[in-house]
DNA sequence: CGGAATCCGACGGGATACTG
DNA sequence: CAGTATCCCGTCGGATTCCG
């Protein structure tokens, strides 16, 4: 079974997003429907073992969809749900802060 | 030593609020500058060994500014820095999302 | 192709007791 | 008061191999 949820928002969203893979996923997903196989091409060094227990726990948790195509070779696509396509003005505010940090501290350090 | 940063900007924020407790602490120190005992207080459940280790890691990455007076009895006040307070509109859209997960989870499941 | 199975190490974290 | 010092554990993640 998954975690408790916790009472206090901001710990809500941290149990979804705080792994190292999962926003990179999402924000991989963000762009449309994708195959495992591309996401595990375009995510760079995840292992198959991560990335299916990760897109596993993502889709119990609601931000995404597994569809399983019944074909040889198999297919499966995944696809974010409204839930998980709301978290993309997070992403973007973390991208742009994740770039003054960086911009920043090497100020700082050098 | 710390970890390599990485070159993306999202995985680089994620590294420094991605754990369980970092991203509470800031939000503690969000009001103003507390010591110690007031976060080991306010923050619930957490350890003395893990509180001082999450600190020492934000201090070294720049989130933070410890302060130590030498007195006795000992006093040591923490209070984010710039760039550390400079997270606060990632936290509010935390709480606005994670609040709204929480609304729409529950009429998911039930 | 999209995993499942297995093994394994590292790290974060928890509980408790002790100290300058 | 503000930590250290231990010890211990669980989970995450990595590498690899195998399967339907």
């Amino acid at each position: 079974m998954k975690k408790e949820m916790p009472s206090c928002p901001v710990e809500v969203t941290l149990m979804l997003i705080s792994n190292r893979w999962n926003v990179l996923i999402i924000r991989d997903l963000l762009e449309g429907t994708k195959r495992f196989g591309e996401l595990k091409k375009s995510i760079n060094g995840i292992s198959p073992k991560v990335l299916t227990a990760n897109l596993r726990a993502m889709e119990e948790n609601g931000l995404l969809t597994r569809k399983v195509y019944p074909e040889v070779p198999p297919k499966v696509e995944y696809t974010l749900t409204d839930i998980g396509y709301s978290l993309k003005p997070i992403l973007d505010d973390m991208v742009v802060w994740g770039t003054e940090y960086k911009r920043k501290i090497k100020k700082t350090t050098k």
